[in-house]
DNA sequence: CGTCCGGATGTCGCTATGTGACATCACTCG
DNA sequence: CGAGTGATGTCACATAGCGACATCCGGACG
């Protein structure tokens, strides 16, 4: 969390023009080239002109490399949550809209590469995973800011991103061209028809 | 996959006793006494009488040693939703709620002990969740099966695993005494209250 | 009974991850 | 101009994880 959301300080900005960025445009470069398993932190390090000791201390890991957007992502979710007064569900998924216009909208391209590289290793799908939880949990949190009760919380927020990834997975898969914030919601009307009629056999 | 779910060959047995049992016994006895972290692969072999090299050919991490559990989840989960008729979020909530009476019911305090270990460690934590990834991918193959669509049937799964997680969170919780089973069908009735008002400004 | 076979295990060595300790270098401030 | 500060490089090291090869056990078979 600490070296990972910080940016760079403006004291080193022309002591070392963007070491951090340099890393992060190395890593991607290196992942699709070789793939993520092959690529060594010191290969990286090299591509950017540093030392791998240094990788090792703007990033906690080799995957975070691949992460830095998801402190943006959860900024804008959890300002969006907290300046509505919509209930849980209805708040949650707009949220999710905000960000799919305002960070996703314009680069299908680029996340459909980076989506390519997480599927290709399972340490990265893991560490996906733990950021869409640490999201969750901010989200959750602003929840409980508005007043209401940890359990509705966490299952707007766990319904939100169930619907998030659905509609994203739609998206980012090939072929697909309706804006991912209309996916959304979509997706989000489905969900309401799967929970709301509690009988049904086929 | 392939190491991890064979259990041991029966050849095997009398030649080294349980070799894998005992290396989940030694793990778990050892997570609990110094910490995830704190342990060494070449501890937990030693603990067992065996070598280092064994356990990487039993599990394929030193986090497997902790998950072996979760085939057998997988098994009863996805019995379970292949013989009912149920509508699919009922389906997909019946199963957990069998795992439950099934798997967990006079278990609380391992899986209490088991979760703390979890819990203090980021890397369990992202296994933990790539396992219940995996689950959810198998309940939505065996829902596909049944005739549903892909987006239906990933609703279903995903919703219903996330009544399961915070049920689960409450039943894990010091000082809860209700069965897990029951607790699953009080959230789950939370989750349609949520999801099944569009409207609401408080 | 002896021998040979196959699977389970141990041994060795190596690459890569991630980290601590210490040295350096550039820049800034007094 | 000298001291201090923060970013970086260097070195050393414990550990994860894996490939290759040696070994050892029980059982099948003549």
């Amino acid at each position: 969390m600490s070296q990972c959301d910080v940016g760079y300080h403006r004291r080193m900005a022309r002591w070392q023009p963007d070491a951090r960025g340099r890393l992060e445009a190395a890593a991607f470069e290196l992942f699709r080239e070789r793939g993520f398993e092959q690529t060594t932190v010191a290969d990286i390090a090299a591509r950017a002109g540093l030392d791998k000791r240094t990788f090792y201390r703007l990033f906690g890991d080799k995957r975070e490399a691949l992460f830095s957007g998801s402190g943006h992502v959860e900024e804008v979710l959890v300002q969006a949550v907290t300046e509505t007064d919509a209930g849980p569900f209805e708040a949650v998924v707009a949220a999710f809209r905000r960000v799919a216009e305002e960070l996703f909208a314009d680069r299908l391209e680029l996340v459909r590469a980076r989506q390519a590289i997480i599927e290709s290793s399972p340490e990265l799908q893991e560490r996906e995973l733990r950021k869409t939880g640490s999201l969750a949990a901010a989200v959750t949190a602003a929840l409980r800011a508005r007043g209401l009760d940890e359990t509705t919380a966490t299952l707007a927020t766990e319904s939100g991103a169930t619907v998030f990834r659905v509609a994203y997975a739609r998206w980012v898969a090939p072929g697909s061209d309706a804006p991912l914030s209309d996916l959304i919601a979509e997706v989000a009307a489905e969900l309401r028809a799967i929970t709301s009629a509690p009988t049904e056999t086929p």
